[in-house]
This record gives structure tokens, C-alpha cells and sequence, in this order.
DNA sequence: TCTTTGACTCAACGACCGTAGACTGTTGTT
DNA sequence: AACAACAGTCTACGGTCGTTGAGTCAAAGA
């Protein structure tokens, strides 16, 4: 039985009362709170173990329906996982800021409520599912490692910026996915203050 | 479709033949044969898209028998993604040694055909599915950070340990796993060289 | 007001998967 | 040689899931 499947007709969203609403409107809403409940299903329980009816009924909505909107799961999960680069501000960092910058941008990454759900679908799916682990490599990973290393320059630029990533990555997963009790529960100042110099001796040589 | 459905009836293992052989022996043969084949699979495509009938197949055996063995699917796994600690060697480091000692060992384990199966059904597997979560939680990344914490000692040793541990994971998945180029190329002397000062500087401060 | 468009639902199909129970044939025992 | 034990197979059930096509009903246009 699939965990999933337990919540019933609940919308997640502050969708109440879109009555008295232009048709054109009303479809978006409904279309962006099947996408929501999409994003939070991958997220909490991963890509095999979300189903259409689950998504649908956390959405308030006919399994069809969402059919209708994104044609299949695949395409469900593509829209779901989309990656939204928020991190030019990596390209103006300065050597000596790429480890402060990129841990600040991993902590409000997840802190943000916009932005945490599809990290952690994206996260939670790219060792099992193919299309996240896409995303996760090319448009995540190797579009950070290639903004980093042409700040860091020198023959090992690339090895370095994509182990600055790697660490990212490790410490993602340890906090938030499989919550590590000393990693979870220590504060983000704690981590950054043992990080910064060990992200600085990989950046700086 | 099951992508692991594809291989029809053919052992993986150097099983053929095991005719003449007394019961007992034949069964312990099967058995194992049985256990690689999960365990390959697990570790190829992940637990969900593992079919019983797909790891039957590979090992050239009846469905129903994989469930006599091991009860359930659950069963399979769990027995298949056991954890093998063989870094005791880990123990007698010293802490100017930890850094290379835990990069050799994650080196070896995932070199040996032995070891780097079931390490890599597990590490695939950690996110999505609540058994290997759970082992590579508490078996693998707890008693390891115990281990160096003892080590390194002072008021963050615990989060020193577990910042080294989240390294070491981050390197797998990046390598092994979601194979970024950089650093599935990567020589294993160039990633040690430059990993080597970063892991030094998390564990001495 | 009539018609049409389109958002949304209902009911069902076909496939696959985990699992169970009865069955077969060979091996070891007396 | 007869019998018992057991490795291994065959067949099928029950359930779930992705997906589809026909149908419903309210809103927009004429």
C-alpha cells in the first residue's frame, strides 16, 4: 500500500472558494495546485511511491486531470523538479567568497518554503530516477562547477569546483534527507564556521 | 516496462554446472547466486523498479524460490544491503591519519567487487527507501562519526565527524553515482591531493 | 437565449507486481 | 527398493497503478 494514498480530499493550498473566478484564472490555480501537491509528494515519499491518485486527491481533483495537464507522471515530475538557478549571484563572487556564498546559498535554498520542495524532489529522486539525475548533474552541478571554476582558475579548477559541489551535495543529504542527528540538529552558524575553512583550502591551494 | 525484466534465464555468477554436489552445498550456491543477483539489481536500478521476477531471472531460478529464502521483498533487501563495516582500520588512526584513512577506505570499498554492490545499493537506495535510510544512517555514518569523534575529540567532534562523513558521501554520489564528469574522470591521486588539506582542516581546526 | 467551448469527472481497461499454495522430481535414508 | 525430505517449479489470485475515452456541467460567445 502506498503511504501516499492516505490523505484524502484535502487541498494543500489556500485554494478555498475560487468560485466567481474567469475560467482562464481558475484553470491556473487548480493547474499550479496539482503541480504544488506533485512537488510535495515527490519530495516527501520519491518518485515511484507518488501516485497520480494521491497527487490528485491531495490536489482536490480527478486523477484524469492531471493527466490532461502534463500528459503522464514523466511529465508531472519534469515540471515538478524544474530547477530554478537561483545562484548568479555565484557569478560575482570573488575567489575568497565562493565557500560563504555557496553555503549561504544551500541554507536559504532550503529554508525557503518557494524554493525547498523541489530541491528536495530533485535531492530525493536523482539516484533513481533518470531525468532527475539529469537535472542534478547537468543543469545543477556542472552549471555551478563551470561558474566556480572560471573564478578559481589553475589546471585543477574544474576537480575543484565540482568537489566544492560534491561537499554541497553530502551535506544536503546528511541534514536534510536522511537527518544525521549531529548534522541536523547543529546550528547553520556551527556549520559554517567548521566548513568555511575546509571549503576554502579546496577553493584557494 | 521493468528495465531489469531484460535479462532472460542466464546465471550472472560461475554457478553452471552444479550438478553432483551434495544438497546442502547446491542450496547454499543457489542461495548466494540468488543474493548477488538482488543485489546487483538493487544496485543498478533501485529497489522500486527491482522486480522479484528480475532478480529470479538473472539468477536463473524459479520466482518463488527468491521468496521461500528470503520471506518478502523487504527480506531481499535487507539481506542485500547489509552492511559490511571493514574499516576498523579506522579505529587505530590517528588523527593526523584521518583524512587519507577514510578517503582509502571509501577508495577500496567501491574498487572491490565485493564491497561495491551492496555499497552502492545502499548509497542508491538511502533516500527513497526507509531500510537502507535506516542502515546507512545509524550502521554506517553514526558509528563512523562515534569512531572519529573518539579521535579528534574537543567541544565539535561530533560535527567535525559527521562533516567528514557528509564529504564522503558527497564524493560517492558525484563519482559513482551521478557519475559528474569531473569527477568520475578525476584520477584517485588528484582527488585525494586536493581533498586531503580539506578533510585536515575539518578535523584539526 | 441558444450554442459552443472547455474545465472537470466517472468508470473502466490492461498491465504488472508481490505473494501463496499445490505440485514435481531428485536426493538422502532405512 | 520403498519411503521421506526438500530444492525447486507452475499457476494463479488479488491488488494497485498509469492511462484513456466518454460523459457532465458551467461559463463564454453570438
Amino acid at each position: 500500500m502506498t503511504v501516499a494514498d492516505s490523505s484524502p480530499s484535502v487541498p494543500s493550498t489556500s485554494d478555498i472558494s475560487q468560485d466567481r473566478l474567469p475560467r482562464e484564472e481558475r484553470r491556473r490555480r487548480t493547474e499550479a495546485t496539482i503541480l504544488d501537491a506533485a512537488r510535495e509528494l515527490f519530495a516527501e515519499v520519491g518518485f515511484e511511491r507518488t501516485t497520480i491518485r494521491a497527487v490528485a486527491g491531495r490536489a482536490g481533483v480527478d486523477p484524469a486531470l492531471v493527466m490532461q495537464y502534463y500528459g503522464n507522471k514523466e511529465g508531472l515530475f519534469a515540471a515538478s523538479a524544474r530547477w530554478t538557478a537561483h545562484h548568479k549571484q555565484m557569478f560575482d563572487a570573488a575567489l575568497e567568497d565562493i565557500p560563504a556564498t555557496a553555503l549561504a546559498d544551500l541554507f536559504e535554498r532550503f529554508a525557503d518554503p518557494a524554493t525547498r520542495d523541489s530541491s528536495i524532489a530533485l535531492l530525493r529522486n536523482c539516484l533513481t530516477h533518470d531525468t532527475a539525475r539529469r537535472i542534478m548533474r547537468d543543469d545543477v552541478m556542472c552549471e555551478r562547477q563551470a561558474t566556480m571554476a572560471a573564478t578559481i582558475g589553475g589546471p585543477d579548477a574544474d576537480l575543484r569546483a565540482a568537489l566544492v559541489g560534491a561537499m554541497m551535495m553530502g551535506l544536503s543529504l546528511g541534514r536534510f534527507l536522511l537527518e544525521i542527528p549531529a548534522l541536523a540538529e547543529a546550528t547553520r552558524q556551527d556549520v559554517e564556521r567548521l566548513l568555511l575553512p575546509a571549503l576554502t583550502a579546496l577553493t584557494e591551494g
